[in-house]
DNA sequence: ATGTGTTCCTGTCCGC
DNA sequence: TGCGGACAGGAACACA
């Protein structure tokens, strides 16, 4: 499911449900993501008092309070390819499953003290979570690492030839490196290079100053469009409202094989190749 | 040091 | 309907 725009998407509809709640109850189920559970997990969770809600990159974070077993500590949630969270309770008017009990791929369900149920549900667990002291919280593995936020200050065709500079790789698979800008997954990988007019297929480091401006310029719009629009739906995605998101009426490119290209006047034939072993979908005729 | 291929896991869809 | 294969929004890891 997610890139940055389906993970902000999930942060603003969790925080009026986590923010300022107590973590009642918390019933951790199969164990088993992409790691093990860290220890204690439950135990640390419960009964905690959550601060806020954050994001880095395809990264959500749960603030928590310090208790008096425990510092300040941040709940850091990846929802790998098909993680999704799902809210019922008081707080919606309904409660969602028909069916009784939790479902097959249910891993954590959080009760808060006002009686809204919080699900996360990773049928493929690709996903990850941590329990972090928040002071060190970007000295965390998963995060050390990672680029400027593509919707952050530190992003800007300046960054983005820097980070270019020299770079053997196609521009498709540089801008899917978490370590040259974070958040950008396959979609809007796709999205921006089109709406750039840059081939998938050119080698990073051998773009023009002014089209790696353009691309950055693209790469902001095309995310700030997605999260307007609550993110992408694909499949049976669900936004952590239970509303769907519609970016995906917007695609230019991604999953529109065969399709004419969208440019004024191209004309062109959106196409598929394969790089790096991911889908690419991208016009041939005014990608260049 | 970089760049690419493989792998984790389950579900869905498409062709036969 | 059933079955096999391809494919899926990610990214760590092994290897050239």
């Amino acid at each position: 499911m997610p890139e940055l725009p389906e993970v902000e998407t999930v942060r603003r509809g969790l925080e009026p449900v986590l923010a300022g709640r107590v973590l009642a109850h918390v019933d951790q189920r199969r164990p088993d993501l992409r790691w093990p559970l860290p220890e204690r997990f439950a135990e640390r969770l419960a009964g905690r008092r959550v601060t806020g809600l954050g994001r880095r990159s395809k990264y959500m974070l749960i603030g928590l309070e310090a208790d008096d077993r425990s510092p300040e500590e941040t709940w850091i949630v990846h929802l790998g390819m098909s993680g999704r969270i799902l809210v019922s309770g008081a707080m919606l008017g309904e409660f969602h499953h028909a069916a009784p009990g939790p479902g097959k791929h249910d891993h954590v369900i959080v009760t808060t003290d006002r009686g809204d149920v919080v699900t996360y549900n990773d049928a493929r667990r690709f996903g990850a979570r941590d329990l972090w002291p928040t002071a060190g919280l970007e000295a965390h593995p998963l995060l050390a690492g990672l680029g400027p936020e593509p919707l952050g200050n530190a992003f800007s065709g300046t960054a983005l030839a820097a980070a270019f500079a020299g770079k053997r790789a196609p521009v498709k698979a540089a801008l899917l490196d978490q370590r040259v800008v974070a958040g950008l997954g396959n979609i809007y990988v796709c999205e921006a290079l089109h709406r750039a007019g840059i081939s998938p297929k050119r080698l990073a480091g051998s773009l023009s100053r002014s089209r790696i401006e353009r691309l950055a310029g693209e790469v902001v719009s095309t995310l700030n469009d997605a999260i307007a629009a609550g993110g992408s739906s694909l499949r049976d995605y669900r936004q952590a409202d239970g509303e769907l998101g519609y970016f995906q009426h917007s695609f230019r490119v991604y999953d529109r094989e065969g399709a004419p290209c969208p440019t004024q006047g191209c004309g062109g034939t959106i196409r598929r190749i394969v790089q790096s072993g991911r889908s690419t979908f991208h016009c041939a005729g005014c990608q260049r």
